[in-house]
DNA sequence: TTGCAGATGAAAACAGTTTTCATCTAGACG
DNA sequence: CGTCTAGATGAAAACTGTTTTCATCTGCAA
């Protein structure tokens, strides 16, 4: 929270509602989810103020973005602080991080190969978690 | 374009057109880029239908969707037939299939650890292709 | 040919997101 | 403490991309 103010953004009660929503369930929450969680507690939040919001935390780094496969997008805390990506239960929407993606050598190759310039990369493992196994396999 | 009638589809000129039209190019386009660019050839063509088509070609594998880092989502014939991924440039948007991703004990050492069921997986790289490097190095 | 399921296009509906703008307020400063 | 103001907020409207609806058209099997 304190690295708001160190960027020049002010600390609002709405603010403050939206991060601890986000902090709060370790299950990843759309735009809309944390309106409507964030309104319990915080009657006249508009969804424009957690729009905001989350652009500001995504910036900085305080949660993380991620893109469903349809197209819509949620929100994580930000738990790893390392470089890390994301393992989706495909039934549930449960996300788990994982570091160690060991890509390094695939990257130099690729780049030796192509001659681009790799700067960044994006993996997740889509299955389905234990729980949701349990259940549809009775 | 026989693939379409195996599947009891019927094989219009404006999915024939559709089909040209992501052949022709390496690019990956849009709903509305290709749009734009069928209706050159085909005037009284609709949106709808061009995204009607798209999800019966990438449903039959003939294309392969990519979703754009801002959520958007565009098209690209599908050319290597096998398991691959995409090296994307940010500069210019190219994109280049690459093989042999050697995710296997990754994946392996995942299930293992988070007792997930993995049926499938992403992994882009996004960097900077050749032809950009120069333009942007002089 | 003909018949008709499947395909098309226009328009409207929809969902998610962003912009606009008038109003409000966190917090720096006196 | 108040005061002041850049920054933040909320409501409504605008926008973008996508999907639905529906009347009309057409590829193609018989």
């Amino acid at each position: 929270m304190a690295a708001l103010r160190h960027r020049g953004y002010r600390l609002t009660p709405q603010r403050r509602a939206i991060l601890e929503v986000i902090a709060g369930t370790d299950e990843h929450l759309t735009p809309a989810d944390i309106y409507q969680r964030v309104r319990g507690e915080h009657r006249g939040i508009g969804l424009v103020t957690v729009y905001r919001t989350l652009d500001i935390f995504s910036e900085l780094g305080l949660i993380c973005e991620l893109r469903t496969e349809d197209g819509g997008r949620s929100y994580l805390l930000t738990r790893p602080s390392e470089h890390h990506h994301h393992l989706i239960c495909s039934s549930c929407g449960r996300v788990v991080d994982f570091t160690g993606c060991q890509l390094g050598e695939l990257e130099r190759r690729l780049s030796r190969e192509t001659g681009f310039q790799i700067d960044r990369h994006l993996l997740e493992f889509t299955g389905c978690c234990p729980d949701c196994q349990q259940v549809a396999t009775p």
